[in-house]
DNA sequence: TTATCTGCAAATTCTTTGCACAATA
DNA sequence: TATTGTGCAAAGAATTTGCAGATAA
């Protein structure tokens, strides 16, 4: 697993440097899971006060690159980052925003499909599903 | 199918008002496929050219609210909206941030599982699904 | 030492809100 | 005529850029 050769070694194998500001960014996508750039950058900030956000978006652009961190857009407004290995599948619900999660096994079967058809790796491990949740089904049967 | 009702009686069932800005943007969505909130604006302002932007956000939120269109997040920045009858699943690169389309047959089984399981209606037309694509697979090996 | 990275300020982009006027039913 | 919808201007998020100085290798 990528992760465990270390953040330094992923970085100067594409001649790129290692620094705190980076570690600091990836342990705290680590910890908060689902998490924005806005938060990360605050709890970045507890250690190391100084830390810009634009440092934090940089960064979590690059880890993004890298494979180390995913984002999902959960909904409007920010982004939400994770680790990579961080495993859930989000039921989003279009009508009324309530957001599910199941296990990403379910998706195991398409993972499957897409990688011999397409030679695409699925990230199963963030995905943000859109669709009407049984409630808002509910409500549209009423009305009609 | 909902859009064969008319966008007209879809607004009134619900007490809202049809108005020329709303067909004008539904039009714009279904010919264009895939449209930014400000494309769908300019296209709007080539029939109407006082349709204000706001306008155009407003009204897409609605639409989207009543199911007549859907957005997406390919990428950053802004959502791409289509029609919800308009059919295909994306295939995002999240390190090079390349797009493929597939058919949104290859999510027929999944589909059916979440609404036995879940009671979720999963809306496969217009779903962006996050990964890593064939030739980005293949430079991540020459790396390592 | 030198190319990369960061902080800061400012600019951009995207989206929402408040309110008076206009248009629908 | 009573709401509902729209345009406009302004505010507000979220994100990016340019650049000089700091830092990793």
């Amino acid at each position: 697993m990528e992760t465990a050769r270390g953040l330094r070694k992923t970085l100067h194998d594409r001649g790129m440097r290692m620094t705190p500001q980076r570690q600091l960014v990836l342990d705290a996508v680590r910890s908060l899971e689902h998490a924005t750039p806005e938060q990360i950058c605050q709890r970045v900030q507890e250690t190391a006060p100084t830390v810009n956000i634009t440092t934090i978006y940089r960064t979590l652009d690059l880890l993004d690159r890298l494979g180390l961190v995913r984002h999902t857009h959960l909904g409007h407004g920010a982004p939400s980052y994770s680790v990579e290995d961080h495993q859930h599948v989000h039921l989003v619900c279009h009508v009324c925003g309530s957001i599910q999660e199941i296990p990403c096994e379910l998706l195991d079967p398409l993972v499957g499909t897409l990688r011999e058809r397409d030679g695409f790796e699925l990230d199963a491990s963030h995905l943000a599903l859109s669709g009407t949740c049984r409630d808002c089904l509910k409500q549209e049967q009423e009305i009609e």
